[in-house]
DNA sequence: TTGGACATACCAACCGGTATGTATATATTT
DNA sequence: AAATATATACATACCGGTTGGTATGTCCAA
């Protein structure tokens, strides 16, 4: 099964991984399902819980390193010392509703799936979560700092309250 | 189990509807138990399926005879026959804010909730749960309309727009 | 030859669903 | 009115399949 030339660990546990952001994104968590996931990149059990101890650490993986790794590569990235952040977030604001894929439109906000999902009935999920959408919130609120420091945005708005709306409206 | 003095099976299937209702709000439909449910309310399998044929069957009349039910009495029937909907909607959203259980701040919007989770993978869900959203809207927008005819509404509102943005608000 | 990187085989628990049994209510017959 | 038959409303036991998880085996590189 999956006959290589050369044994790499990494890109192993990379396949397992993404390919349980995939299942997760279209299931949810809890329903979820390991040999789905196995099944997909043609690997067994022996591989998932050599590279993860547990379901849960699967999950969690995902979160860390797929999510949180896409959140700030695609949204947070773009606004690092910036400054006017105005025409960033106009393009992905625009870029979000353009390029929605129609997985996309049928399944929502990763981040935001999971975090309504798991949340409130697991705290580790929850703290992971909140981590990045902290880490998001707190981007563009120095962002928008940023811009107002430099005059390019009105210096009596809310950043804080800008930002979480900035951060729902994407989300939702 | 359960002794009763006499059959009443309509309360029966009331109870485990209820029971449905919260596992399914908490843990989202596809990873709801129904071995949960029954021990919440002690019945057995054998009530389950006298009253429902299936665990589909289950869930969709959560939908309609629960969510469905709640959602009509709570936000939409005091709406009509409003000449003036603006005072009923701010009270809506007034009581909404307030009235928010920790339950309901953790497990957010049933309808919506289960929305996201279920239509995009079940043309049925999505058929049920589209049905209350619409007649959601729709209520407003008629509601709206009415108060513009009245003149408790300016003229130049869109009303389905402005009624899309209160049910967006409200669902969360 | 030792440890990493998997595959294979297996486990108990749980899943939705079914088959069957039983007590109760109701309808029908006598 | 009493006896009987039938339908309703469940409980009990069980089914095959799937779940997350584990123990062991095998192969390969160092």
């Amino acid at each position: 099964m999956n006959v290589k030339e050369t044994y790499t660990p990494e890109a192993t546990r990379s396949e397992i991984l993404n390919a349980a952001f995939v299942e997760i994104y279209v299931h949810g968590y809890q329903s979820a399902s390991l040999s789905r996931i196995l099944a997909k990149v043609n690997y067994t059990k022996g591989a998932l819980y050599h590279h993860f101890p547990n379901k849960k650490s699967l999950g969690l993986s995902v979160v860390d390193e797929i999510i949180g790794v896409r959140m700030y590569e695609y949204f947070m990235q773009p606004l690092e010392n910036t400054a006017d952040p105005i025409p960033v977030l106009g393009k992905l604001f625009q870029q979000k509703a353009a390029m929605l894929t129609p997985e996309e439109i049928k399944f929502g906000c990763p981040l935001n799936n999971l975090t309504q999902e798991m949340s409130p009935i697991d705290q580790d999920f929850y703290r992971s979560l909140k981590r990045i959408a902290d880490k998001w919130v707190n981007t563009i609120v120095q962002a928008l700092e940023r811009g107002i420091k430099h005059g390019h945005v009105r210096p009596d708005v809310d950043c804080h309250g800008a930002a979480i709306l900035i951060v729902a409206s994407i989300e939702g």
